[in-house]
DNA sequence: AGTCAATAGTTAGCTAACTATCTATTTTTG
DNA sequence: CAAAAATAGATAGTTAGCTAACTATTGACT
């Protein structure tokens, strides 16, 4: 029949989806020479923007959930890349810190992010990338009230 | 320390993750009410757009694997919302094919998805919501050379 | 001070995707 | 034409995320 007037294949659903995946799975290929894979890097990441930084707001970082976010820190804690404490003013809270082996680690992968990004981004211009940063930005904002 | 010169925020990778988790779960909540999850729906539609299609193509239509793809047939056979028949020419093949109800289910659930991507593309310039199309295929042609 | 609601993190179990591997069939090639 | 390679689909098992429900702790309001 092909009744309908919707286009699929142009929906931003199905762009993001799809090329969501691809990413993900081409910057896990990136990062496997390190031994660690995209969310655990990430984590890696925002822990060394900000040391002692609660599990709760790393996961925010991330856009994962607190249950999502438990499995990734006990894995960095069992391979000795971060340190847990618990905080003195919340006890609820637990702190994370970059140990020196994920400071190395984080270091040495720095430059294999840094190629993905500029392979990724090879031959477009700096103004598109800012309106797709925008555009995204307000699409997100747009389905949030949804 | 936060040493890196490297923005994980504003990296393609994170934005389009981020955005296509968003988007799949709202999609998901439009189109509860007509008892059919994302991935089905995308198949309905395809299958419409093509009757007798593979269930090969249809996979690499959606962007999924061939065992992903099996499950969601079965389903929507199950639920009488497409045929299966064997190919005569390569008796491998599978072509799949709306049922009355499919076409059905489809045709009363297209102004959902419609109506979803005007809200998601509320207040874009249709030349930003062009960028970006031009954009991310550039961006994903560029990935799949690494 | 005591209760009630909110928050941080955990556990258990679910889902939707994936990879690896299998059978059946078709196509290609020596 | 027979053997080998490729393709379509199915099955089994894995993964990374999720929600729901739980404990421990904190903050807010009588």
């Amino acid at each position: 029949m092909a009744t309908s007037q919707f286009d699929l294949d142009s929906c931003i659903m199905c762009i993001t989806s799809r090329s969501s995946k691809l990413f993900a799975s081409k910057f896990n290929d990136a990062l496997a020479p390190m031994g660690i894979n995209r969310s655990a890097w990430m984590a890696l990441y925002y822990i060394d923007q900000q040391a002692k930084i609660r599990q709760r707001d790393l996961a925010d970082l991330i856009g994962i959930t607190g249950p999502s976010m438990v499995k990734i820190v006990n894995q960095l804690s069992a391979d000795d890349l971060i340190t847990v404490a618990v905080s003195a003013k919340d006890r609820r809270a637990r702190l994370l810190t970059l140990t020196p082996a994920g400071e190395d680690l984080l270091a040495r992968s720095i430059p294999l992010a840094e190629a993905f990004r500029q392979q990724v981004t090879a031959g477009i211009p700096q103004a598109d990338l800012d309106t797709l940063d925008r555009v995204m930005d307000q699409m997100m904002a747009n389905a949030n009230t949804l």
